[in-house]
DNA sequence: TTTTTTTATCACCATTTGGTGATATATACT
DNA sequence: AGTATATATCACCAAATGGTGATAAAAAAA
């Protein structure tokens, strides 16, 4: 006979777990990523870092546990009740500017963009995977038709609109700096870029 | 009387302090700013690591001393030989296609934009304001009196794209995963930026 | 040559970090 | 109630890391 699962209130697996798997995104989020060790983890979660590697592995396999834990990419997808009759222009500014503003507030995902462009990590990997399976719905179903012999350029312009709006608003996280004299921290430097994006996919449906 | 500074083949100063600043080079090229600890300098250098406290202050400061000693942003400025009668139009092209592919070959220089990303190193910042300034000097002699009341559009524009470059770029090199459907590793993918760059630069110009 | 000073090394320490075996205890089962 | 076991803690270790005082040795000055 299976013994049931241990859930008191002072020894219950499923919520330790949960405690540090709760920390990694604390710390993640408050001192980012190369401040996860074990110790601190441990400290942070309120527990012993051996459950740490009873329960995980070790602290990658919680890291990596954390990141398929988090769907950072789900709201991301698309907008359903935005009309695609005009070939997804309107769904293409829409997404951009959603993604500036989304992005520049959300510092965790800053983190974890940063994270992918300085190590190779398998669930970070996967993470992009996602990222690019979701926008090639857009792509495949939307843009592609729609621009026929040029849809890669499309798509090229696409590439370098959202890696800029990830940059930017990274440098706006961390730095005091401008940008090309933009101050992109700033309400005025902010809507420079969202009507430079709005331009910019004017330009790219009218030229079809 | 002032005594002469050693310069013995076995004692010197200046050299020991070249070897110092070389070796922080070679491991942020090699390894990254994250392997940049006292002890693994002090080996590439084939010194002792006292010597940096001695010579420098510490870590900190030697790294500092070396960010300054290379001129990053130097070899970006401008090409004076070609004619800004289109009101920069070429030479932002140019400016863009040389970047794109400056920042892919050049891999400490990677290192050292996304450390800009992650940490507010004075001397980080002060890198970050040279490349303003020098940028600047575009802008303001040839860009924004051919934009007039545009010229923030124009601005924020080249913001996206640059930055785009950088991010793609730094993405590139340490991902295998494509990008909007884009491998901006291989030929045919840098192709297509490259030609949505000078796309839009066009655009842009077009519509002044 | 002898002395002085600069340059470099060495031994050593404290702290941080990752990791584990032995042990305690809360919970579940009988 | 008593017993078994999953859960959690603790003490401890080894290696890595940052940092320094004492000392050796090379080069310059005498």
């Amino acid at each position: 006979m299976e013994r049931k699962i241990v859930e008191g209130v002072v020894r219950n697996k499923e919520k330790s777990k949960e405690k540090f798997l709760n920390a990694v995104g604390k710390i993640l989020r408050t001192k980012g990523f190369s401040a996860l060790k074990v110790n601190d983890i441990a400290a942070v979660a309120g527990l012993d870092k051996k459950l740490i590697y009873n329960y995980f592995g070790g602290t990658d396999q919680l890291i990596d546990e954390y990141i398929k834990s988090q769907d950072f990419w789900s709201n991301v997808k698309n907008e359903p009740d935005l009309d695609i009759n005009d070939g997804g222009q309107g769904l293409s500014k829409a997404m951009l500017l959603w993604q500036f503003d989304y992005v520049f507030k959300n510092k965790e995902l800053q983190k974890i963009i940063l994270w992918g462009l300085l190590e190779n990590r398998s669930s970070l990997k996967k993470l992009a995977d996602d990222r690019e399976e979701s926008g090639d719905a857009l792509f495949k179903n939307i843009s592609d038709p729609h621009f026929g012999e040029h849809s890669w350029r499309y798509r090229a312009i696409m590439a370098l609109l959202i890696s800029g709006i990830y940059y930017l608003d990274i440098y706006a996280s961390t730095n005091d700096n401008t940008f090309c004299g933009l101050n992109v921290k700033t309400e005025e430097g902010r809507k420079e870029i969202e009507e430079a994006l709005s331009f910019m996919i004017d330009k790219v449906y009218e030229s079809k």
